[in-house]
DNA sequence: GAACCCTTCTGGATCGATACAGTACGCCGT
DNA sequence: ACGGCGTACTGTATCGATCCAGAAGGGTTC
């Protein structure tokens, strides 16, 4: 049988207090007494308080939880996931907390409200989930505090968000696109359809996405063509179902291969459109010049490849979140956070071919 | 005041037990009971069973721990630690058990200590550590399962270990750019000296090493070098002190800058490779003619560069440790997991230059 | 010398659940 | 009528700590 605190001060003849003290509150005794209890403790095995007894007694556990849908390893393929996590990472060391990283099941959601009950965590942090997904109800529930990425209808005045305009950045790209003439466009995107195929999302409308960060590119993307005069209805709109090169570049085989192919692709995220770029070149069409390309979230392999896209401050995000869960501010007006979001013009976009 | 097992009991008019039954062991009371249980605890606002008092009585939290040494930002940085980190996560989401990240502090060993003790987690896999690091004995001191991919010489019979034979695999890579016919070869790696500056390391012996990867890796090429006739004394060893692209440039150039340089380079990681062949470049000078350099991890953009190294299994390594821990064979034989390694011959290496 | 304080240590209550032995009761077979 | 059995639910002990009111003892103050 493993030591307690009990044994332990039994051996020593003390109460078992005292030694709970020699550990959390050393002030509370004597030196000499302490070092006696540690080496009595030492003597018998015992390592310490048990943290699963000390987070129940405390109400704090040390640890706080982040959410992901889509398989868990899938998030360590995208460069942007990486620089979030890696900011979270940054607030959590330097909280002298863990993180949990919680895999969420995708076809199981009893399975994912499960763990989310489960995680012996002192909040959350929510990145890329869709809407829907009855986690984050199971979040809600558990009243511990979020900090989330998206904003949802049901959101409470206790939760926080730190993100971007997502709808912004969209429309800076899509006026870009507009001032170099183009108005045959498709966008391509995760989430767009609920099916997880690739091919085009039969879209009336970006409202009609049910995942936050798709739906509010979609509309930043909607109001920059609407301004130039380009109706919603004239775009194609293709899914993919992971947010992986792969998968771009068998979207965008679906834009190119037939007549009349768009003129310019906006992409969601970095990983796709640099599969749109591969798309492109293995049919020997020149990017910026036959098709122009934007991207979304400014990866390292974009500058790289001269990507025109969006920037956006993925490590700084991770920060914040895991700051303001940390340190969560009185004021209810401290705990919206929206960084800033910056358009940068690269090689791959030019103006329309005539 | 959140609402207990107790307030729901109350609440319907029965036992703690049975609403504790009522979540966790359905088939315990009747479909209609359980009914109202629910519903109870939904008006009431429960949320289910508290975790951390669940994991108190159960004696099981569902979560594993991951300790890492460099600052965990750090480890989002390598593509062979993420890859790792991948197959590890694998592992987890398929048993339906959290990750726990526990960053811990270089500088501060009190601090590192009080987090593998405070960590609730129901194992530990350990990866990339120094050998001396007092965390390593917190964690045999909480007696909870441990898989590492490094051996230690205070390793007990209850340690699991899931790595490669790194010795052999560069023993491999020696043999290599031996049969070339290099003679004046340098070594670059992390932890070669205590110190971390870039700079050549004073090391008399691999043994020298305090940390079990770097150490292991340079006795295999001191064995092949020796088996060749080229004594260690005459090996150049050069210290990094974060495992990154920069640092392998900088410590390249403090080799290629002075008469006479290395005609092969050995790095201990692909990341310090690419940064050698960066340095390589920018002097003029063609990798696999001028100079000829070998990686260690066959990381993605390794392929990208055509760089010759060693491939060792990233992901299969972190998935195998997590089942290690999550599903401890009984047999200790079982225990040992040795995977595979490979020496990968690419462009970066050729007949030493006469 | 009474009152007070400070340091050091103690004991019982508590955190919120689960395990398990036990009770109550209806049903069956003889 | 009675023992045996299965189902549905209860009650107490327990997991391993921390919190906090309070006691014991020595020193200071007036």
């Amino acid at each position: 049988m493993r030591p307690t605190l009990q044994t332990v001060a039994d051996a020593v003849g003390v109460s078992r207090s005292t030694v709970s003290n020699a550990y959390s509150r050393p002030d509370q005794l004597s030196t000499e007494l302490r070092d006696r209890v540690l080496a009595a403790a030492a003597a018998l095995g015992y390592a310490g308080p048990d943290p699963t007894a000390r987070s129940l007694r405390k109400r704090r556990t040390g640890a706080i939880g982040m959410l992901f849908t889509a398989s868990l390893s899938f998030a360590f393929t995208d460069p942007y996931a990486v620089g979030y996590l890696r900011g979270l990472a940054e607030a959590a060391e330097q909280a002298r907390t863990g993180l949990l990283l919680l895999p969420l099941s995708v076809e199981d959601d009893a399975a994912a409200v499960a763990a989310v009950n489960e995680a012996v965590v002192d909040g959350f942090c929510v990145y890329c989930m869709p809407d829907w997904h009855p986690a984050l109800d199971a979040l809600a529930a558990r009243g511990l505090p979020v900090v989330s990425g998206q904003r949802r209808a049901s959101d409470g005045p206790q939760s926080a968000f730190v993100g971007i305009d997502e709808a912004a950045a969209t429309r800076a790209a899509g006026d870009h696109l507009m001032a170099l003439g183009h108005r045959r466009v498709a966008v391509i995107g995760d989430y767009l359809s609920v099916a997880p195929t690739i091919g085009p999302a039969l879209l009336t409308s970006p409202a009609d996405v049910a995942y936050y960060t798709s739906r509010e590119r979609l509309r930043g993307y909607q109001s920059a063509f609407a301004a130039a005069g380009v109706d919603w209805s004239t775009v194609t709109t293709v899914n993919v179902p992971g947010n992986c090169r792969d998968d771009g570049a068998t979207a965008a085989a679906h834009l190119l291969d037939r007549a009349p192919r768009p003129t310019a692709i906006a992409a969601l995220s970095d990983i796709v459109a640099l599969g749109v770029l591969d798309a492109l070149r293995a049919r020997g069409l020149q990017p910026g010049r036959d098709v122009s390309v934007v991207g979304f979230d400014d990866i390292p392999e974009a500058a790289a490849e001269n990507l025109t896209t969006v920037h956006q401050p993925a490590a700084d995000r991770g920060r914040r979140s895991g700051e303001l869960l940390l340190d969560r501010p009185a004021d209810p007006a401290d705990r919206t956070v929206v960084l800033p979001t910056r358009l940068v013009v690269r090689a791959t976009t030019g103006p329309a071919p005539s």
